[in-house]
RNA sequence: GGGGAGAUUCCAGAGCGGUCAAAUGGGGCAGACUGUAAAUCUGUUGGCGAAGCCUUCGGAGGUUCGAAUCCUCCUCUCCCCA
C-alpha cells in the first residue's frame, strides 16, 4: 500500500473543507493501515441524488488514498426513519423493490468507485441482510443492554424532537441503536473501523462507536463532513420540481448541467472543492480567474463540466453545453430557423415536450388556447393571460402578446414550436 | 380517564353575520437591471369571463334574506393534569 496516499486522505479532505468533525485517533488509524470505512444510503428510491454526492466523494477520496470504501444500503434503517432526517413517515419497502433499488444505486456508484481493484475494492452491503432475522428479545439483550436511555436521550436529534412537543415515536427513538448495530456488525464481520457521513449523522455514528466500545471492547471512529448549504439559505439540491437526481431519466443531463451552472458565486468555490477531484492548484487558478471576470462564470462552468461528465458522460456534457448556448446565448429566431432537426431535437432532449395535431395548427390557434388546452404549458387561461400581459411568453424566442395566433408560420422545420415561459423555462411543441 | 387549544386560499398567520376570493408576511412566478448571478425595484399569486358569474375557509347538518364568521354532531391535531 502506498504510504504516501494513505497519509493524505485526511489532509485531502481538510483543504477541501470536507471535515466537520472526527473522533480522536481517526487520523492515526488511517495512517496505520488500510482501513475499511462505510457510509449509509437510503434505498427508498432507485436513484441517488446530489444530496448524496458529498458523501460519495468522501468514499472516492478514501479509495484514492488506498482505503476500502463500503456503501451500506439502509434497507432496514430506511424503514424506521431517522429522526435527524426529515419527519416524513417511511414506507416499508418490499424486498424485491429493495433489491432492485440497491442494484440501481450500485450502478450509479460504479461511476465513482472501483468495485474491482483488488484489496481495496469498493463493496456494497445491505443492513437488511443482517437485521431481518434479528428478533426483538435478542436485539434488546445484545444491543439495547449496552446503552442507557440517558445516553440516547442526550442526542440532539432526540432532544430536539422531545422538546418540539410533537414527540418522537419509539421506532424513531430506536433508530440510533439499529444504525449503531450496523457499525458493530460491520466491525465484527468486515473489519470496518470508520463510519462517515454528513454532520447530521454525528450522533448516530457515535452511538455506533460507543456500542463497539462497550459490546466488543473495540475501537472505531467517526468522521463527518459539513452539510452542504446554499448561501441564500435555501436547501441544497432541491428545485421546485424536486431533487436533482443522478438518474438521467429523472433529471435530464441538460437540467443537471444547468443546475450546477446556476450555482452562485459564493457557493461555487465550496462546491468545486467538494464535488470535483480538481487539485488545489487547479482550483486556485480557477478561483483567481473567476474573480477577475465573474460574468464569465468560470467556476460554475468548470464545476458543471466536471460533475456532468462524471455522472453522465462526455457526450451528454457536450450536448448540454450546446443546448445551453442555443437557449441562452445570442440565439435569435434566425439561428433557430436554421437549426437542423437532429440538433434541435438533441438540444431539447431535456425540456418538456407536447404534441399538437398539425391540422389544428393549420387552422390557427389563439395563443391562450394554445398554451392551455392544446398543451399543458399553463394550467389555467388566467395564468397564461397574466403571463402574456407581463411579457413573459416567447414563441421561437420572440416575445408575443395575447393577440398572437399560432399558425403554420410559427413552425420550425415545419414541425416544431419553441415556447418559452420566462427566461429559463423552455417547452417544445411538436406537431403530428 | 380529566381539563384546555385549534383545524383558513403553497406555508405562516389575520379575519365585527353582510362591504371576504378573504389582511399581512414568506415562498412561487414574471418584468426591469445583470453574468442564465446576487442585491434591489415593480407586477402577479382560486377558476371562467367584458361587466359579471362559479367553486373555496377540516367533514356533515342547522339557524338566518345572508355565514369563513352563530348552533349541533363528527373527524383529526396539539397542550396540560392523572
Amino acid at each position: 500500500m502506498q504510504k504516501y496516499f494513505v497519509m493524505n486522505f485526511i489532509e485531502e479532505l481538510r483543504w477541501r473543507g470536507m471535515i466537520h468533525d472526527m473522533t480522536p485517533g481517526t487520523e492515526e488509524q488511517l495512517q496505520k493501515e488500510m482501513t475499511s470505512a462505510y457510509i449509509g444510503y437510503d434505498p427508498t428510491s432507485d436513484s441517488l441524488h446530489i444530496g448524496n454526492l458529498a458523501s460519495i466523494m468522501m468514499l472516492v477520496h478514501l479509495q484514492q488514498a488506498g482505503h476500502k470504501p463500503i456503501a451500506l444500503i439502509g434497507g432496514a434503517t430506511g424503514m424506521i426513519g431517522d429522526p435527524a432526517g426529515k419527519s416524513e413517515e417511511r414506507n416499508l419497502l418490499d424486498e424485491n423493490v429493495l433489491r432492485y433499488n440497491q442494484q440501481a444505486i450500485k450502478t450509479q456508484l460504479e461511476k465513482f468507485l472501483d468495485f474491482d481493484c483488488g484489496k481495496n475494492s469498493a463493496e456494497m452491503v445491505n443492513n437488511y441482510d443482517w437485521t431481518k432475522e434479528f428478533g426483538l428479545l435478542e436485539f434488546l439483550r445484545d444491543v439495547g443492554k449496552h446503552l442507557t436511555v440517558n445516553y440516547m436521550v442526550a442526542k440532539d436529534s432526540v432532544k430536539n424532537r422531545m422538546d418540539s412537543g410533537s414527540g418522537i415515536s419509539f421506532a424513531e427513538f430506536s433508530y440510533q441503536l439499529v444504525q449503531g448495530y450496523d457499525f458493530c456488525w460491520l466491525y465484527e464481520n468486515k473489519q470496518v473501523k470508520l463510519q462517515m457521513g454528513g454532520s447530521d449523522q454525528w450522533g448516530n455514528i457515535v452511538t455506533g462507536t460507543e456500542l463497539i466500545r462497550r459490546k466488543l471492547r473495540g475501537e472505531a471512529y467517526a468522521l463527518t463532513c459539513p452539510l452542504i448549504t446554499k448561501s441564500d439559505g435555501g436547501k441544497f439540491g432541491k428545485t421546485e420540481e424536486g431533487n436533482i437526481w443522478l438518474d438521467p431519466e429523472r433529471t435530464s443531463p441538460y437540467k443537471f448541467y444547468q443546475f450546477w451552472l446556476n450555482t452562485s458565486d459564493e457557493d461555487a468555490v465550496d462546491y468545486i472543492k467538494t464535488f470535483t477531484m480538481l487539485s488545489e492548484a487547479e482550483i486556485d487558478l480557477l478561483v483567481k480567474n473567476h474573480v477577475e471576470a465573474p460574468h464569465l462564470r468560470i467556476l460554475q462552468k468548470a464545476l458543471a463540466k466536471d460533475i456532468t461528465i462524471r455522472v453522465h458522460s462526455e457526450a451528454y456534457y457536450s450536448s448540454a453545453v450546446e443546448a445551453s448556448e442555443i437557449l441562452f446565448g445570442k440565439g435569435t429566431t434566425g439561428n433557430l430557423l436554421r437549426l437542423p432537426e437532429n440538433i434541435l431535437l438533441s438540444v431539447f432532449e431535456g425540456v418538456p415536450q407536447y404534441e399538437v395535431a398539425k391540422r389544428e395548427i393549420v387552422k390557427s390557434i389563439p395563443i391562450v388556447e394554445f398554451l392551455t388546452e392544446y398543451t399543458g404549458i399553463f394550467t389555467s387561461k388566467g395564468e397564461a393571460r397574466r403571463m402574456l400581459k407581463d411579457n413573459g411568453v416567447s414563441i421561437n424566442k420572440q416575445k408575443v402578446d395575447s393577440e398572437f395566433v399560432v399558425g403554420t408560420s410559427s413552425l420550425l422545420q415545419d414541425v416544431y414550436i419553441l415556447v418559452q415561459k420566462g427566461k429559463k423555462n423552455y417547452f417544445l411543441v411538436k406537431t403530428v
